[in-house]
RNA sequence: GUGUUCGUAGCUCAGUUGGAUAGAGCAACGGCCUUCUAAGCCGUGGGUCGGGGGUUCGAAUCCCUUCGAGCACGCCA
């Protein structure tokens, strides 16, 4: 709508691009400012004139060409151009777009590969609220770029090598026993991993002797293998439970381990570049006129390390997707890393350097701490869910007790409000976990937009309409309706931000503020009880709004129930 | 110490490619269910946009400076 009126301001302004136009024109504040704004400050210089009085100016060419098609009024204020639309044509317009099917598809990821590379836990430790943010984060964004038309290529990057393992095999063969992993599973794997930190500290050899471990599981040791493979297993089952509840899935699995024989043709590679330096017995990538610290290539025992294999792995993705982009969603603290990753990759002559893309977020608390495995500081991700969907069972049973198949909606609530969550403020935030926070349903929330949705759907139900109804704008004429549908118009817009930007949150605030507009049309608008013609074109505006909030709701990862 | 991110209402946060009167939710208080689901709607109160300087017709937004907090900084990931 606004790149049509910038075309049809743009024929009565001398030197002026329909596109710059675009650019300036804004939304006004208050409603009765008018539907669009254009201010005339920024041309007052180019034409060495008063704002107030180009806007004057404007206004009195426009009209005297007569051509105010789609104007009701344009008025000059303070120095900008209030244009008033003519609301009926505007808002057909709209609905026109909007029933089509494709309403919000782009087109822009046609033929486009993004590799994406979220969740990626640590094998052998719970999945906790910190491993929620990326797993919830990066579906979010998947189904954003898919909806604009891109392959993606998720990719769960497990953390499932590295010297962590030779500590959990010191462990093992020092305080447990194959009859208790296999009773307690990844709890009996935590525990020695907590118990191995703790006897760490105060003999520093246990970490010399896992160290050794991990060399030996790099070389290929049956032994040291059969276990880390055993540890891995376990894990698995753990981390499916979750990415089940959530509704989150990969096309790989292929973690660190993956790579790990991989790394070796780095190295020669780096090394044949001229890039690899020796230092402490180490092989590194100097960025000192870069002004970053080196990059860890090898370790003194020659083993591969963060760096070498998230090397490797990006070689790797590039050489068989021919990705585009490639994401990298996880905590902001690994900024400094992904730094140096991408600068050896644009060292070693890639062009593509400038395609890899890290999405950080912000750290995860609880109670003014760091979450911490050992410290046992730390809430896991299945516990959150089960608490959250216990409590959407709590409020069903008090609110709609008769509801048919609530388990199923307690869970789609429950698990919609978690998500919801974590995804309403920007990614960059830190985030003070809080029960109290995570577990209101009420205001902005995921609960409110479900409840906005099952409304919708009540409605369509007892009309035994279909939600598909045609819609003649000249019918809605109310305030409430207006509004609604200039929500509905921002859609597309909104998904392309949220693209953009890496931000989800766009999409979530997006959400709200339909559910909001749909909520204020059903508080001031009798539907079924309306005129024929009017009750017509308001369900089918219902039915609009209902497709539009659940593929919102879609976009973010959340299922909307049919009723609740 | 160096780098980096953040600082907006009591709390959690939008708004930051410079634009009109800085907006939501929670919490508090008050109103609306004989009518489409009250997990809703409406209203009230609540602000030195961390502080100071600068650029500009115009700054929460850009620049400088300062204070506070988080995070990172070679053989963990």
């Amino acid at each position: 709508m606004k790149k049509t009126i910038s075309i049809k301001i743009a024929k009565y302004i001398n030197d002026m691009a329909p596109e710059e136009i675009y650019d300036l024109l804004e939304i006004p504040p208050v409603a009765d400012m008018g539907d669009f704004s254009l201010p005339c400050f920024t041309m007052a210089k180019k034409f060495r004139k008063a704002p107030a009085q180009i806007a004057v100016e404007l206004k009195e060419q426009i009209e005297k060409n007569g051509d105010e098609t789609g104007f009701t009024r344009i008025q000059a204020v303070n120095g900008y151009l209030n244009f008033f639309l003519n609301r009926k044509e505007y808002m057909q317009e709209i609905l026109s777009g909007a029933i089509r099917e494709d309403y919000g598809t782009g087109t822009k990821g046609a033929g486009k590969v993004i590799c994406m590379d979220y969740s990626s836990p640590n094998i052998a430790k719970n999945f906790h609220v910190g491993h929620l943010r990326t797993t919830i984060i990066g579906n979010s964004l998947y189904k954003i770029y898919a909806k604009l038309g891109y392959q993606i290529v998720r990719i769960n990057h497990l953390g499932d090598w590295g010297t962590q393992f030779g500590k959990l095999i010191v462990a093992y063969r020092k305080w447990s026993s194959r009859e208790l992993v296999e009773e307690k599973g990844i709890e009996e794997l935590l525990r020695i991993y907590v118990l191995f930190n703790a006897e760490a500290e105060k003999d520093p050899v246990l970490n010399d002797e896992a160290r050794a471990w991990f060399a030996e599981m790099e070389k290929g040791n049956p032994e040291a293998l059969a276990l880390w493979e055993w540890f891995k297993e376990i894990s698995m089952v753990d981390f499916a439970r979750v990415y089940r509840l959530l509704g989150v899935d990969f096309d790989f699995y292929t973690g660190e381990s993956f790579y790990m024989d991989k790394v070796p043709a780095v190295v020669a590679e780096l090394k044949q570049k001229g890039l690899l330096e020796e230092s402490e017995g180490t092989n590194i990538v100097s960025l000192e006129q870069y002004e970053m610290p080196p990059c860890l290539i090898t370790k003194k025992d020659g083993s591969s390390i963060y760096h070498s294999r998230d090397l490797a792995a990006v070689l790797y993705r590039q050489q068989e997707y021919h990705f585009d982009k490639c994401l990298y969603v996880t905590g902001m603290e690994q900024k400094l890393h992904f730094a140096q990753v991408f600068k050896v990759i644009e060292l070693m002559g890639y062009e593509w350097h400038r395609e890899l893309i890290h999405v950080p977020y912000g750290l995860v608390s609880l109670e003014g701490a760091k979450l911490s495995t050992r410290t046992g500081n730390i809430i896991y991700a299945e516990d959150i869910l089960k608490e959250s969907i216990k409590r959407a069972m709590e409020i069903i049973e008090q609110k709609n007790p008769v509801l048919p198949e609530k388990e199923q909606t307690a869970e789609k609530v429950g698990v919609g409000a978690i998500i919801f969550h974590d995804l309403y403020n920007q990614r960059i935030k830190n985030v003070s976990f809080s029960w109290e926070n995570v577990l209101n349903f009420d205001g902005a929330s995921g609960p409110y937009v479900q409840y906005t949705y099952a409304r919708a759907g009540s409605i369509l139900r007892k009309a035994q309409a279909e939600g598909k109804e045609s819609i003649d704008a000249r019918l809605l004429t109310t305030q409430a309706e207006y509004e609604l549908v200039k929500v509905i118009d921002r859609y597309p817009e909104k998904i392309k931000e949220a693209a953009e930007r890496f931000e989800p949150f766009i999409l979530a605030r997006y959400a709200i503020e339909l559910a909001a507009a749909f909520n204020k049309f059903y508080q001031d608008c009798p539907i079924l009880t309306a005129a024929a013609g009017v009750k017509t074109a308001r369900l089918g505006l219902t039915g609009l709004a209902r497709k539009i909030i659940r593929e919102t709701m879609g976009l973010l990862g959340i299922e909307c129930p049919e009723a609740m």
